[in-house]
RNA sequence: GCCGGCGUAGCUCAGUUGGUUAGAGCGCCUGAUUGUGGAUCAGGAGGUCAGUGGUUCGAGACCACUCGCUGGUACCA
């Protein structure tokens, strides 16, 4: 290097941090009318809004301690003044059993409230994955019937239909954890005399239950037993179970049959002897019952792989799955999997109150809803602009105040362009909004009584066939009309635009 | 966390065995047009070549490390 740069004061560079987005106009509208729409059906079922605070103490959230070994993952933490740990919400369904523990004297019992909102973890993210994210949840506390667990069901069906997913384009996969237990308990890696005993094991046999679909059946083996080595050449400890042990495994995996009730019979014969097991299936077969009742059994699935992670389920299980493929801009498959899920967690409140309090619940994952209704075209286009009011006359900006008034008391969106600069710019800026209509008035059509207004859309598809500078000059697309019309005649011009 | 790929203008990318002042298209700005976006033409701005260190007479290119993005995998309340 012959010359010596002069080094230059760093600036801050404008990011949005790492594993954050930006949501635009568009977006948060679209989000915006969905949550509108999910929030509707809950409320049409009689759960009441609930907002609680983003911020509780880690002792309420429970077990994730902020952790020195590996900050990147678990929540965002920090100490208050008073050393007090506090974290943004993970969930929704923590906070709600905080809530529920502290004024659970004053509210219903059954309680049932609806919630949504961004929560935060500080995890890696991943395509698709992000440190924000909204998540639109229900629950009824202090229902122990598997009538509010199938009610869960129904109602997320209704909701995803009423966001506009199709009747045919999703299922929701229900299973039950006393099943699973059952099975466990049959392959002799629970024993119901000392339930602490092989929990590892567990733990990696519902992980590897839980990716059947994704590493099919000989990835399931592999995991059960010694373990399985990736084409990346990475490994995944597996279970260690005998070969007996994993044909039990696979042999419940394999036990969806062509309806709900011989599934049902299947599980019977595989846990019938685990007193959870029977339970489990008994439950399910209820839930399957009074969905029939309810309308949406067609969209009801009883499958045995589906396990919903670790956490804190304790009775039925189930999940939403998209059935439609979705292709991202690129043109390959992008795999959304599930879309809502839930359960039922009747151990949560016990943490507070030392009380049992049965509880169930649903979460919609808001962003991978939208991305589904996104690639099926089932959101609206929100990208028109307003009706942008020229300014060729600055002493008059009242009069073009008043021309925007009357268009907005008209029922049409409608601004006064706000910035510097001449007659070019102002239309450059309300081609960019994607405004359908611009309105001038200068001194000229002031005196005659008049404006112009001038369709943006009209002009822009015209001008593919402009051939000489004069036809470019003629401006096809606006028209003079009668200053008191202007709101009929903006109208009439929007309807034109818009048939 | 583990394994791989990739980082050049706002965006998409080119850049010869290492060799002058790093290019193109789109976008942006200005003008042709002092009252008109979108067509056309002319001109212009915009780069710490991700960062740091090294090899070399010479590095955008080669090497090492760091950071970022990305594909898979693991974890996921």
């Amino acid at each position: 290097m012959a010359k010596t740069k002069i080094k230059k004061p760093r600036r801050p560079r404008a990011e949005t941090p790492r594993g954050f987005r930006d949501y635009f106009g568009q977006d948060v509208l679209q989000r915006n009318a969905m949550l509108a729409r999910v929030a509707e059906v809950y409320h049409a079922h009689g759960f009441d809004p609930l907002e609680s605070s983003a911020v509780e103490t880690v002792e309420a959230l429970g077990k994730f301690l902020p952790d020195v070994d590996r900050p990147n993952e678990g929540v965002f933490a920090w100490q208050d003044e008073d050393e007090t740990w506090m974290a943004l919400r993970y969930d929704l369904t923590a906070p709600l059993a905080r809530v529920y523990a502290q004024h659970r004297r004053d509210l219903p019992n059954p309680y049932r409230r609806y919630a949504m909102g961004p929560v935060w973890r500080n995890e890696k993210p991943g395509p698709g994955r992000y440190r924000q994210f909204y998540q639109c949840d229900a629950d009824t506390v202090g229902a122990g019937s598997v009538a509010a667990d199938a009610e869960m069901c129904a109602m997320l069906g209704s909701a995803l239909e009423a966001t506009g997913i199709a009747a045919d384009d999703y299922v929701i996969r229900v299973n039950n954890r006393k099943v699973l237990n059952g099975v466990m308990e049959v392959a002799g890696v629970l024993n119901p005399e000392d339930p602490e005993a092989d929990a590892h094991a567990r733990g990696i046999v519902l992980r590897a239950v839980d990716k059947l679909d994704r590493l099919g059946v000989s990835g399931l083996r592999d995991l059960l037993g010694a373990g399985r080595r990736d084409e990346s050449g990475d490994f995944t400890e597996g279970a260690g179970l005998s070969p007996d042990q994993i044909a039990v495994i696979l042999g419940f995996t394999d036990a969806r049959r062509e309806n709900g009730t011989a599934t049902c019979a299947a599980l019977r014969d595989l846990v019938g002897v685990s007193k959870a097991g029977l339970e489990g299936v008994q439950e399910l077969e209820t839930i399957a019952e009074l969905l029939t009742a309810q309308g949406p059994a067609e969209r009801i699935i009883i499958d045995p792989s589906v396990v919903r992670g670790l956490g804190y389920y304790t009775g039925p299980v189930f999940e939403a799955e998209l059935t439609f493929e979705i292709l991202d801009e690129k043109g390959r498959r992008i795999q959304l999997g599930s879309v809502a899920g839930g359960g039922r967690y009747d151990d949560l409140v016990t943490r507070f109150t030392g009380e049992k309090v049965p509880a169930t619940g649903v979460s919609i994952g808001v962003d991978r809803l939208l991305a589904g209704l996104r690639a099926k075209g089932r959101l609206a286009d929100n990208t028109q602009g307003p009706v942008v009011v020229t300014v060729m006359d600055r002493d008059r900006t009242a009069d073009y105040q008043a021309m925007a008034a009357e268009l907005r008391a008209g029922g049409i969106r409608a601004e006064v362009f706000m910035g510097g600069g001449n007659m070019a710019k102002q239309l450059k800026y309300a081609d960019q909004r994607v405004s359908p209509v611009a309105v001038i008035e200068g001194g000229n059509e002031r005196e005659r009584g008049v404006v112009q207004i001038k369709d943006l859309a009209l002009g822009a598809r015209l001008a593919a066939n402009i051939e000489t500078h004069d036809d470019w000059k003629a401006q096809p697309a606006q028209m003079e009309v009668v200053r008191s019309d202007l709101v009929a005649e903006v109208r009439a011009m929007l309807a034109r635009a818009g048939g």
